[in-house]
DNA sequence: CTGAAAGCGCTTACAG
DNA sequence: CTGAAAGCGCTTACAG
């Protein structure tokens, strides 16, 4: 019936639509190139693939031919009889994360420069999930895989590199096959602390991320080895655990009102989490940064309106996804990739206070 | 090459992986099926596919078999034999948006239901850039086109849908295998109005969105009507312009402020140019609600932690996508959708008080 | 109800 | 350097 369909509406409107509309149905195909230009389907394929050396006049007829015609090649045919389908399986844990839509920017705009396509699936934060996602990928033949943050173990991941290039971020991992990209959350850490130490706080709280995440647990030491550095002790009553989401910040923050526990600043594990510490702060009359001062780590495009403008750590997402995707690019093209990601900036905007 | 290194593969490792995992790797075919379950593939392709009438024991047979070897259909030479990819095109703006996310994650969820998958492409506000890529989708084979909010204009989208199923979001149109999913914007923008009409204000300013969008015309009709139902004059003065961004908000409060005019409250025509007008007024020393009451348009998940927590219309984005995907894959069984998104709410939270 | 065969639009050994 | 041919894994008229 397709067929059928598709036959009609060529018998009807074909003479008149001019090729670049055809060739964005698809009707143009390389067979018919080949007729045009005066040489088999296998030459046409091998110039449009750079696939081998071809002389200089029949590619210039080819080279007319997909010009005239407005050729552009079918993926699936590709996909099916190459194993290429020049799309990219990208795995995140929610299609609207506000962490992560920069990163899928930046990977949609990388690898479209190329005439790559993203294929996006959301985990759920779940590995279970996650190893569905990438069977479903697998089958539809993506010819790589970037894993935002996965929750697959490292030795699954190692494993489906042995068949398909992948990019990681979030973990330090080496394999084959297998480039890991990773933000310094130590560092990030160790920033924020260090700002908020500069400015005279002593007593800071620290709201953890969910510890299942190894960043979480990073940011943290980063944290502890700031105060430790400025000579104070770990106070494990000024850390209250939080799981990333706003809620929890929301909560950490009344814990630690309700437990009395006396302090001047906050540095909550992330952005979110800031907010909704911001927000019980705001409740319980407490002011920002007049009574409290507090920061953040991610610098969500929020950070810059959200009551007062949250200082906060830079983490560049946008830039990761740009990384993540010409990584990705130059494994495929047997290349060895060596970006590395900019070190941790602390943005102070007006949600900190000297003490003084 | 690609066919040398999975026979590798399959020779190495192949008796000791179970079927999950081959399948996973595509490596079932719906041929070893059929040898499998003593049928031609004919007999399997029209079983999966509930294609034609087969007799009981055939069918019990390749449903043992299917399961037992783990087989999973590739959509690759599905898309390319049947002209069925399983797939469906998803234009939005941008892949990060935080007013489409929750439209993204519901059609995601929805299409996923059924073993179909969404290909999510960013649009860029611009119908240039929007028609290719509906021209890489076509190239892609999806099955189906769901368009957010696009630019390209109603002509263009009907053309389109003459050989695509088409949904679209955020305009009136009708067109045979199209679909348009309308928010009553004008009841929203009337209901905001009214709450703080109802609350005593008078002088109510108005931030536009972006004048190009039919829903900024028709939130600005619905201020309007209220307003005369009220018996109140409509004051060009209040209205100033904004684009929908947290930056043209705070420009639009700075103008307003500037201008001198009077106005108790602001109905800004979404959330995120609320945020920017709120960061404005905190700027100049405004207390929300206290000097100023607050709306926003839309109801952003980050609302909820905005400070003061905003007061909003609720736009029922995930559900838009659930509908959108459920709309086209009763769109492609050759039924006519008949879903309507639920009228506009208005949410109170904090952001208005009463003059009195 | 079911099979053999052709075809979807490419790519890639295999032979010149 | 270039073609003819087989093949990727399905679907679907075409014949029983």
């Amino acid at each position: 019936m397709a067929r059928k369909t598709a036959n009609a509406t060529t018998a009807v409107t074909g003479r008149r639509r001019h090729a670049a509309a055809a060739a964005a149905e698809g009707k143009v195909t390389l067979e018919m190139v080949a007729a045009a230009a005066g040489v088999s389907p296998s030459t046409v394929s091998r110039i449009l693939n750079g696939t081998a050396v071809v002389s200089d006049d029949k590619r210039a007829a080819v080279d007319e031919a997909v010009a005239r015609l407005g050729f552009v090649p079918n993926p699936v045919a590709r996909g099916l009889a190459g194993g290429r389908t020049l799309s990219i399986g990208v795995v995140t844990q929610a299609i609207d994360s506000p962490f992560y839509g920069g990163a899928l920017r930046g990977i949609e705009e990388e690898l479209g420069r190329v005439g790559y396509s993203p294929l996006f699936v959301s985990g759920h934060w779940n590995a279970a999930h996650e190893a569905r996602c990438i069977d479903t990928l697998r089958s539809r033949r993506v010819d790589g895989l970037i894993v935002l943050d996965g929750r697959l173990g490292d030795a699954a991941l190692s494993a489906v590199a042995q068949s398909l290039p992948v990019v990681v971020t979030g973990r330090a991992l080496k394999a084959p096959a297998l480039y890991a990209l990773h933000f310094d959350n130590f560092e990030g850490g160790r920033l924020a602390t260090h700002h908020l130490l500069s400015l005279g706080h002593r007593r800071i709280a620290f709201i953890t991320g969910d510890p299942r995440h190894a960043d979480s647990k990073e940011r943290q030491r980063g944290y502890r080895a700031a105060l430790e550095a400025a000579g104070l002790a770990f106070d494990p009553a000024l850390v209250v655990p939080g799981n990333y989401t706003e809620d929890s910040g929301r909560m950490a923050v009344e814990r630690l009102l309700d437990g009395r526990q006396a302090f001047t600043a906050i540095f909550a594990a992330n952005d979110q989490m800031a907010f909704g510490a911001a927000l019980a702060l705001h409740r319980r009359r407490l002011h920002v940064p007049g009574d409290v001062s507090l920061v953040g780590f991610d610098d969500l495009q929020t950070a810059v309106y959200s009551i007062p403008p949250l200082s906060t750590v830079h983490h560049p997402v946008y830039g990761l996804g740009q990384l993540a995707a010409s990584a990705m690019l130059q494994l495929l093209a047997g290349e060895t990739p060596t970006a590395e990601l900019p070190a941790p900036r602390f943005i102070v905007r007006e949600s900190t206070r000297s003490t003084l």
